[in-house]
RNA sequence: UGGGGGAUCGUCUAGUGGUAGGACGAUGGACUCUGGAUCCAUUAGCGGAGGUUCGACCCCUCCUCCCCCAGCCA
């Protein structure tokens, strides 16, 4: 056992896996699994499956199977079982030799079919799909039988065998279960466990041409893999009775099911089929663009494994509807990239500051710690010269209450440089836009240190003009407007709450020089503004940075706080009420 | 008006007969060459009504609200 299973178990899965193993039930032994469906990419709702499938195991000691549920031929495609090995890898886990597919089973799936006719609990039935749905009944209805639900074995195991060889065409026959029409679990009322589908499955090719259903399939896959625990999520609550049907009339070896919540996060949507409907409807650039809740558009993002990883861990497992807030998931974010990655110095929107006293071909390298948090990083050099790059932001002529940076006269630390005073303002005579600031260094003050004692509060990042290397930044927001997309009242469905601006492209940033061949998917923190990672898009000579997630802002807060206060003051009558 | 689940601070989650705890958020403060980080404090909760009990978030009854199920999807 290892280290966090000597832990009181911390959620109602591990209390009863616990439970489990003091009955000494499975022989002591926990394999769980997780099967994914190979018709898309995987998100982060998957990446809670997925910890809690591989983590429990980890945690007891046990196995996780890999396994791709793939008994659809329709839709699933080769190409989605590499990307989804990928995610799988990629935040960490490892299902050793155990790599499975549904697809393998299929021979033997058909003889438990089989099986089951003979048992009489299985039949062909020739209703068409509109006629089965008419049989089913409703939610307070029960349901009638099938005119074929009589048929002889003789005339089942026949036909059965002939729906395998190609005889008939798609949707003509189907075998179903023979369990109760009246049963208040519609998922009792004669489920289907094999359609005819003449389709080209992408491991099986040809060879079938009847397919199993999940319902049939899900549990024996299981059982044949000697899995001892089955977790997946809530919607299969109803589905239970049948998982535990099927491997009864069969007396074969029995998992457990057990279901909980599957992951909601806020300003986001986590299905597959809303996903797709994103990157079809190009609303975004595609399965792995950055704003996607995707595993592949997190990587790109810039997000880490472990903070994926630390998320599930906190948010718990539960059988409680739940939507995580998204600001959770960014601090966890923060927290795991302050203490990894290295600080350097990025311009987004520049503007020039001459430093009028300093010599004009002088330059100097300055010390820079890369990383705060962390000595063992070591330190780099940074260049400083006469004309300089700072945000435009950190400068304002007419600063309002509490701003600690740039004003005219005022003075300021350019970090890890000078202090310097700002003495004149040139504007564009036009349009009054300031396009350059003319400041003087205090030559005591090198390294950002004075030895007077004088305080200065604000502390700016800077770029040397002359050195400092061209990138395209891209800032992200979150792609939907409302906390929950799904909130929409006129009609029309989510993608009414999409976000026009969740992508803002920043094109000429200047970042400072020892950025120069920085490898694609590298985190960097661009000082006081966020993290971010290099695109997969760059090349040596076009960087392009995505945002990760931005700094926690304290003074976009003061200064938001600020104008609310200016425009309630607007709206008070004069005598203050 | 069938069946299956669920309800604890704004959010997520512990506790399951004996002082309701943590995390995120929010707010305030300390500190700081990142208005970052860190630290401290404050905020705020057992859906409702009865009952059992010395004692109920926990047990019982009733009620309310929310989610899932009528695919030959998974």
């Amino acid at each position: 056992m290892t280290e966090s299973s000597s832990k009181r178990p911390s959620d109602f899965i591990r209390h009863r896996v616990a439970e489990d193993l003091k009955q000494n039930k499975n022989e002591g032994r926990v394999l769980t699994r997780f099967p994914p469906e190979p018709n898309g990419y995987l998100h982060i709702g998957h990446a809670k499956a997925i910890c809690i499938n591989f983590g429990i195991a980890a945690d007891f000691g046990g196995l996780c199977n890999l396994r791709f549920d793939d008994t659809n031929p329709t839709r699933e495609e080769e190409e989605y079982v590499e990307a989804i090995k990928e995610d799988v890898r990629w935040l960490g886990w490892d299902w050793g030799d155990r790599l499975y597919y549904a697809s393998d089973y299929f021979e033997q799936l058909y003889e438990y079919a089989v099986q089951l006719i003979k048992k009489g609990r299985a039949y062909v039935c020739d209703l068409s799909a509109d006629q089965i749905r008419e049989y089913r009944g409703t939610l307070t209805q029960p349901g009638k039988d099938s005119p074929y639900r009589g048929r002889s074995v003789e005339e089942n195991l026949d036909l059965f065998k002939r729906m395998r060889a190609g005889e008939f065409k798609d949707g003509s026959r189907v075998l179903r279960a023979k369990i109760n029409m009246a049963s208040p679990n519609l998922n009792m009322r004669d489920p289907v466990m094999y359609r005819i589908l003449h389709a080209r499955h992408h491991r099986t090719g040809n060879r079938w041409c009847i397919y199993p259903t999940y319902d049939w399939a899900h549990g024996l896959e299981d059982s044949i893999e000697g899995i001892t625990h089955s977790l997946c999520d809530l919607e299969f609550e109803n589905h239970r009775p049948l998982y535990d049907w099927f491997l009864d009339q069969l007396g074969v070896h029995h998992p457990q099911q057990i279901e909980f919540a599957r992951l909601n996060l806020t300003y986001t949507v986590l299905s597959k089929r809303k996903l797709r409907e994103l990157v079809e409807g190009k609303h975004v650039s595609g399965w792995d663009d950055p704003r996607m809740p995707t595993l592949s558009g997190l990587r790109r993002r810039g997000c880490t494994p472990e903070a994926i990883r630390n998320l599930c861990e906190r948010i718990g497992v539960s059988k409680t509807d739940s939507v995580v807030d998204m600001a959770l998931f960014e601090h966890i974010i923060r927290e795991d990239l302050n203490k990894t990655a290295p600080r350097v110095m990025a311009v987004l929107r520049p503007l020039r500051v001459v430093i009028d006293n300093y010599p004009q071909d002088k330059v100097e390298e300055m010390d820079a710690e890369n990383n705060p948090e962390d000595s063992s990083m070591g330190s780099r050099k940074i260049p400083f010269s006469r004309v300089l790059y700072i945000e435009r932001d950190d400068f304002r002529e007419d600063p309002p209450k509490k701003f600690f940076r740039l004003t005219p006269g005022g003075e300021v630390r350019l970090k890890h440089a000078y202090y310097i005073k700002c003495v004149r303002v040139v504007k564009d005579k036009q349009t009054g836009e300031v396009t350059e600031l003319h400041c003087t260094y205090d030559p005591q003050t090198r390294g950002g240190w004075s030895s007077d004692g004088r305080k200065v509060r604000g502390t700016l990042h800077w770029v040397s003009a002359a050195h400092a290397l061209e990138a395209e930044v891209r800032l992200y927001e979150p792609l939907f407007i409302k906390p929950n997309p799904e909130d929409e009242e006129g009609g029309s469905d989510f993608k009414a709450n999409l976000n026009p601006n969740s992508l803002e492209k920043l094109t000429s940033c200047r970042v400072e020089p020892s950025l120069q061949g920085a490898v694609p998917g590298s985190r960097y923190q661009f000082l006081r503004h966020g993290y971010f990672c290099l695109d997969t898009d760059s090349s040596a000579g076009a960087l392009i940075f995505n945002r990760t997630v931005s700094l926690r802002d304290t003074w976009a807060k003061i200064e938001k706080a600020q104008k609310k206060g200016q425009k309630n003051q607007k709206f008070l009558s004069p005598d203050g009420q």
